[in-house]
DNA sequence: CTGAAAGCGCTTACAG
DNA sequence: CTGAAAGCGCTTACAG
């Protein structure tokens, strides 16, 4: 009678024992056969597996990180959750991760070095299977640690050539420079570019436009507009209010990020400025809402689903010991053109 | 020598054991005295502390789950990562349960019940420490697995006043009722309903508003539109133009969600209606870019940051075994009136 | 290809 | 208030 041998187990749950003895193996070939490991008999495989999915066995996480000294945690590292990219991003590790027993932790860096270092530590401590980071902007403690600690990382939204590292992204550079040349296309001249943040990818693409605004020799520093504050429709339109008033000669503005393109829209139909007439207008990430806008707006749709989908490939190919990784993946990214330029 | 002594323990941690050694206290006595378990000498908690903070002791999350039969994680299940209003509930809930020590598990069901049910079969099976769930609607077999787990679980977004149930919320109902009273106050009697998604805490808002007309006198079922797609800018300016179509005599609307709501402002914009004087127009949840809108949106501003502390305070409680939790805790709503209506 | 032994690092009763 | 013993449920070497 199973019930009067279980009296006295306190968790009630089927363990890897009972799958063994019913299925008249060592639990050791159990465990073997159930994490498909192989170089066991195909005939115990199956028995085992039957076995197990008769007593609805689940294997335990924590039994299992114990006795293996690795879990099944997968800390992912971003800086906002406020901004829809990074979202996006985490909602595709998910679909990845989740049916291959790996268990994402999302942690949220708020662009804030110190911030990401402790919470790597805090994360490290759990021998986590393995690491996905956002960019490679941290401290060097922070470097170490991941280093030291010889867990498989992979690093999202930017690219290195660094041998070793293992990124998925694209190049923010090269976006930038390629809206800018957009612009320049539409026969704009006084191209500014307005931008928040001011993390490090929001940087890389103000290299790509200031790149392709002095290749055509029409570069002028005092048409950006760079302030730290996090990124806003609110701050958008105060800063396209600013930059209208100071540099009325400007006919297009390059905004880092859609939310402060969307805001400069606004305040453009507000203040009767004409888009794309008077001043052409273009966003960076093709966030939700840029196509209802008015008009809607021209922009970078940035490939954050793939980054998040391939990015958890690429860990779960170094968790499998693959030795076919790719160790940079580079995703591009896609001119939208709309009626703001 | 030290080195010698630990050559052989593959992971290198440092063990309760050494923290246990170095105090001169015994591993057991060591471990209450970290966990904060009363009934240990006030000297030898202060010394085992001091030693594990000399040491750099972390306790292994997996050893302690499965020797407590109880995990350090916290499922948190909602529907959407899309809509801003959970990503700042689970904001919140990360901000409350990290640092006690609870790492929180974020699941998305896509307002389906039965991969909510799935999903918690997962989570149940790792035995979490405590349970976050959005509203009331699932499977019962959700509802038996987690009444048999005993896992204490928090209900986030809706109120109930089921004996023994633990939840964190507002009244759906009451603030369709305000917002719809508040456009009846504007001197509107033709005020339509848009809607999408229709999940249950939609429809009782949709309750709210009807009971509202319907004591005004004035509900006519003819003036709701409702799709069950998902909540969109691009969405709600096409229901706008509908129903701007179809009933023409419309003078106001009340979206279910902001992001319909900013989409149907815009449409308005493109079609030349006046907001407010021709329609007004009011949406919830007040989201991020509703206050930038042209006019500004009148919306409700729901407490989704104090819904997620205040749930993750109240699983707290729970997991503390704190005798004097508030069952259901009410965080009101409040109605944020702009230019729009 | 299969298994007996040992151990991962902690906590739960049970004593005293 | 403190501790020795046992065990949580798995997997890792090590044999054979």
């Amino acid at each position: 009678m199973p019930s009067s041998e279980r009296r006295r187990r306190p968790s009630g749950r089927i363990t890897l024992q009972e799958v063994a003895r019913s299925a008249g193996v060592s639990p050791i070939t159990a465990s073997r056969a159930l994490r498909g490991e192989r170089g066991v008999a195909a005939e115990l495989v199956e028995r085992v597996k039957v076995a197990a999915a008769e007593l609805g066995y689940v294997p335990d996480p924590a039994a299992r990180a114990l006795a293996s000294q690795r879990g099944t945690q997968v800390p992912v590292l971003v800086p906002l959750l406020s901004n829809a990219l990074f979202v996006d991003v985490i909602e595709a590790v998910h679909r990845e991760l989740l049916p291959h027993g790996y268990q994402p932790l999302i942690g949220v860096t708020h662009y804030d070095p110190m911030e990401e270092e402790q919470l790597l530590r805090g994360y490290l401590a759990q021998r986590p299977a393995g690491l996905l980071l956002t960019g490679f902007d941290r401290t060097e403690a922070a470097r170490q640690m991941v280093a030291t600690s010889g867990i498989p990382c992979v690093y999202l939204m930017e690219l290195t050539a660094a041998p070793g590292v293992h990124c998925v992204g694209f190049s923010q550079h090269d976006a930038g420079y390629a809206i800018a040349q957009h612009l320049l296309d539409r026969g704009r001249r006084r191209v500014a570019f307005i931008a928040a943040q001011l993390d490090p990818r929001t940087l890389q693409r103000a290299e790509g436009y200031r790149h392709c605004l002095r290749d055509a020799g029409v570069y002028d520093a005092r048409l950006e507009l760079l302030s730290p504050q996090p990124s806003s429709m609110r701050l958008g339109g105060e800063l396209f209010e600013d930059l209208v008033r100071t540099r009325p000669d400007v006919d297009a503005i390059f905004f880092c990020n859609d939310d402060l393109a969307q805001g400069g829209l606004l305040a453009a139909l507000r203040l009767g400025v004409a888009v794309p007439q008077q001043i052409a207008v273009a966003g960076f990430n093709d966030l939700s809402g840029s196509d209802q806008m008015l008009p809607p707006l021209t922009t970078v749709r940035t490939p954050r689903r793939a980054v998040g989908e391939a990015g958890a490939r690429t860990l779960l190919a170094l968790l499998r010991g693959d030795p076919a990784v790719q160790a940079s993946t580079d995703l591009g990214f896609e001119l939208v053109v709309r009626g703001s330029s």
